[in-house]
DNA sequence: GATGCCGTTGCGTGTATCGCAATGGGCGTT
DNA sequence: AACGCCCATTGCGATACACGCAACGGCATC
């Protein structure tokens, strides 16, 4: 919409992949070098790019701090910390918490298994949304026509044999989540992890985020996962129900 | 340098301060909300803000992918990380690792304390740049006249009776700092929090990043803390050597 | 010492962006 | 239930602003 605005924020996503030179920005834009300079100028005043001494354009430091405030007011997550370290507290494996947005799930909490085997997952990272159980959790709450209409847009990588192949079965799999009010991934991202997951609800019954439990099956089969199952829901339960309390419709600070 | 795009960020650090409806974003910025609009949409449409079910704006979820990106792109981290967590492993403190960047100090990597008591730092974050140890090591290596420019323009706040009070004070703590290679902060941010640090050092033998050693003195003392300073250095120094043998000059990949 | 490359600058032109004023929709009020 | 208010949204015309060009300068290479 707006032209210059548009041409800088295209940078970002760019220099993402890498250090850059004005050169390559420019061409990467499709604009003069002198443009692209002066985007790039506006950008680092800003804090958001930043040069390093090869002369050559990096993403800056501000985005972090940015990222950090950012997830800082997501109140959701303030309340649900503590309670996702005392259930990795009891049962020892991996606790995430995640929201929707805008067509993307991403985490936004973890707390890391005491074992020693590590999940590949990172906070701000876009979830595997067609597999993964907090996915489905929050795509089953969305209206009918708008989890139908996303279903569609989807991609369905096949990450291991027991991935969500395509858009019918997802639709079906997010009918059975919403029905049961919990959701597992055995093995639809990586072969060997199971996760069980439940929502997390606000005052009004609508799923606000999405929390769940993963663990490596050479530590407990997929049968003991689910056995945790009721420990699971009730933790998500009771971040709904502080969550609810705290904020009926609105932040109390500001 | 450019008008809108100067605008359109910023916006960025007003959402950062919490949701925001059009008209504060419009009077915040001072222009017609028409305009203020037209940004919103811009950077809705890169992903960097969101809008909430209630119509405000709020930092959208792209921010953290790029973040998250940005910090992965930094190899000194990925090198350091199995190091930082081998260290954390030996005395169960917690270990920072920081870089300098326009100005500011802002850690990188953090491993938490094995001990309860947690201390206040978050990842991204600028750092508590006259006080904290990794602060005083990367500063000290800046060229002299660069270290001087920026000692005057610090603000030098008073977080305890041992914070450095003044431009002149640091500049002396940085000298002694560069002469003997290693950094403290005791009792300087908090009251009953000690630090250590080393530098980490590149091919050339400049610093490109810090990490440091924390821990409350109710748990150790100063001289206790101080005793594990050769064990930093040698981390400090290992990682600096698979620094700068893996990366001559750039990154392998690519 | 000469040549090429890349970042940088000043400037005139054209267009993309700005503010205005009017429309529309949602919500609380009387 | 109807009214009125507030806020987001749209179309439009004027102009400030961002664009690309071309020339400069510094740096490294041959």
């Amino acid at each position: 919409m707006s032209q210059s605005v548009d041409r800088a924020l295209s940078i970002l996503p760019l220099l993402a992949e890498g250090p850059a030179d004005l050169g390559r920005v420019a061409d990467r834009l499709g604009v003069h070098k002198s443009t692209a300079l002066r985007l790039l100028r506006t950008l680092h005043e800003h804090g958001l790019v930043y040069r390093q001494p090869d002369q050559r354009y990096r993403l800056g430091a501000r985005l972090f701090a940015l990222a950090q405030e950012a997830v800082e007011n997501l109140d959701v997550r303030e309340i649900a910390h503590p309670h996702l370290v005392r259930l990795n507290e009891e049962c020892g494996h991996t606790v995430h918490l995640a929201v929707y947005e805008e067509d993307e799930v991403l985490y936004i909490d973890k707390v890391e298994s005491r074992y020693p085997v590590r999940m590949y997952s990172r906070i701000g990272r876009p979830v595997a949304i067609t597999v993964a159980a907090v996915a489905k959790l929050l795509l089953a709450d969305l209206p009918e026509d708008r989890r139908r209409a996303l279903a569609e847009r989807l991609d369905y990588p096949m990450y291991t044999a027991r991935s969500t192949p395509d858009a019918a079965t997802f639709l079906e799999e997010l009918a059975r989540v919403r029905e049961q009010g919990w959701a597992t991934d055995l093995g639809g991202h990586e072969e060997s992890i199971n996760c069980v997951g439940a929502p997390i609800r606000g005052a009004d019954g609508r799923v606000v985020a999405a929390m769940s439990l993963s663990a490596p099956n050479v530590v407990v089969t997929a049968d003991e996962l689910l056995a945790l199952l009721p420990l699971v829901r009730r933790t998500a339960d009771a971040i709904g129900r502080e969550y609810s309390g705290t904020t009926p419709a609105d932040t109390p600070h500001d």
